[in-house]
DNA sequence: CCGCATCCTCATGGATACTG
DNA sequence: CAGTATCCATGAGGATGCGG
């Protein structure tokens, strides 16, 4: 990316994170570290040759980090510790976006993984969960697993245990709303989450 | 810019705002409501066709609003109330770029403005500041004036009124660090801020 | 297969001149 | 002052090639 020439924390940050693709591929690395060929899979509509000049140009800021996997055949993308700092503005990104996502898919490609990002960004520190429930969310594909822990929720596939609860939720009721086939009182009914007596995002993300 | 195709609210965040100046030109409306002649100051480098073409699209998209000044003869831009959520995100940002910050100027453009935004969400909820402190900032151009409210610091011009102190500061020293015209126990001593105890982003920030 | 590099075409950005 | 119009340089996207 061409400098801005400008001497201010946004402009230095865009520079960095600011051309085309660059956020999302530290998205897909946020969800967990990858292989060339998975961040592909997960980047649906990026161009090869984009991929790679983008992870040379993020590993050369200092962003992302290139690895041995265990066999020590093939290499492996991961986050260093500044790039996952990039967690908070992505989860802000996330936030803001809500108006978008109401109107649904719409065509768009979908990918569970990315419900490990949101879910926790639109209801961390906004919600007050039961202490470790276990919630299965069945969004049609495979089943993933919400779990509160003390910095909120995370997300993940369902591997093998019990579970406290499932719900069926469309995609877009988890990543902004819509469609409603979560209310708020299934939520709460479910022991999901309290309400903390102010309106808050949860009325939003839960509300038909 | 072309649709990713994703549904994903970080993906449709950067639909709207992730082309390049958009998020300068939102930085610029968060500092205040300006009209064109303003931004083109306020944004250095930026070619007018651009910011015209940027205009529009942040306008159709719901970011802006174009409004007419109290006379009725010029319009003036301004952020709609979701455009100005953007600020979250931007000061995450901004808090994201302090390591590129330290190594200063380097020769990029500066303005004092930018402070309004930087300071503030470098030291928002990260100290305890004393009440109602008045403290002048001078960065060698126009007097700034730290005022500490409730959630935290407003940043302006000093228009008029006894400060409590007046401190020199680089911008480096205020934007991210570095410079070390201003310590940490500097500010402590000014009543400026208190350390929570933890180690904070303040003693990055103020740290020589 | 995986992990890229090359080539080509076309859309976008940037600088400057110009207009209502 | 507030933008358009124009021209050129750059970068994105898609297809394909190629060594390990």
């Amino acid at each position: 990316m061409r400098s801005y020439g400008q001497y201010c924390g946004l402009a230095r940050s865009l520079e960095v994170v600011g051309d085309r693709w660059n956020l999302l591929i530290v998205r897909q690395l946020l969800i967990a570290p990858a292989r060339y060929r998975e961040l592909i899979e997960g980047l649906p509509g990026i161009a090869t040759n984009l991929l790679a000049d983008r992870l040379r140009d993020l590993e050369a800021s200092g962003v992302v980090e290139r690895r041995l996997t265990g066999t020590g055949s093939t290499v492996e993308y991961a986050l260093t510790a500044w790039g996952a700092e990039l967690r908070q503005p992505i989860e802000s990104l996330i936030r803001w976006s809500t108006p978008l996502m109401v109107r649904g898919a719409e065509g768009d490609a979908f990918r569970p993984e990315w419900l490990a990002l949101a879910v926790p960004a639109l209801l961390d520190n906004r919600v007050t969960p039961r202490p470790s429930a276990r919630i299965g969310l069945d969004i049609g594909g495979p089943l993933l697993q919400l779990r509160s822990c003390d910095a909120g929720f995370q997300v993940g596939l369902h591997d093998s245990g019990d579970l406290d609860a499932t719900v069926r939720a469309e995609p877009a009721c988890m990543l902004g709303l819509a469609a409603g086939a979560l209310t708020l009182d299934d939520a709460r009914t479910l022991g999901l989450v309290e309400i903390d007596g102010q309106e808050s995002v949860v009325r939003t993300v839960f509300a038909a």
